[in-house]
DNA sequence: CGGGATCCGCACGGATACTG
DNA sequence: CAGTATCCGTGCGGATCCCG
């Protein structure tokens, strides 16, 4: 979002700018694998984070077609937020992320290809 | 980098994280498509990028095991920037992205799972 | 040619307080 | 419960100029 000059290089660039930030990765996956979850419940599973930016980032995700969202309006009132397929298909992807997740630490010395 | 407090969540955040930013995709992408380049080629490939910006993100790949550089020290110099054995996998997995980012245009509508 | 130095704007993100 | 409002710090990114 915000600017979007850059020319059709990289064709991963468009998803990964969606998921960029401090929190948004960690949202799709915790909806991913826990399912569909409640706003109070999302907050308390990534550490400290205000309420104001976790708003925020779900908005995001929602605009972008990643996540769904239901209000009931009751009272207490009760949202509930969830993966859209969209959101599902890239769930997977962070999943299989993992292999080369882990090379990351090890940092390994250059190898000239 | 700079503040890494965030949980063992999302197993791909890590990846995510270094590749963060306007230019990193592009550059990485760029690199895995053309093969080692010179840092003004590299330069003239992503349209309005500054020369300060360009190294910064350089060096940072490069600290982070994606990316190689060597310098010959000869008049006018010579710098050769490429992907180590790390960037070219996640070179791969920048290029299986695509089909899922198209899917992004469309902003298809909710479809609660 | 391949940077480094400097200045500056802005969006992201954090903290706290308040509300329907 | 699920936000909104406000303030503020910081890091990314851009622009320009200078250097070995």
């Amino acid at each position: 979002m915000t600017k979007d000059i850059t020319p059709d290089l990289c064709p991963a660039d468009p998803i990964l700018r969606v998921m960029t930030g401090r929190w948004k990765t960690h949202i799709v996956y915790l909806l991913g694998e826990d399912g569909p979850t409640r706003f109070t419940a999302i907050q308390r599973r990534l550490p400290p984070i205000s309420p104001k930016v976790l708003t925020s980032r779900l908005r995001e995700l929602e605009q972008d077609g990643l996540v769904w969202r239901v209000q009931e309006e009751t009272i207490p009132p009760k949202v509930t937020y969830g993966l859209t397929e969209l959101g599902l298909e890239v769930h997977a992807i962070l999943k299989s992320f993992d292999a080369v997740g882990r090379k990351l630490k090890s940092a390994p010395p250059d190898s000239p290809a």
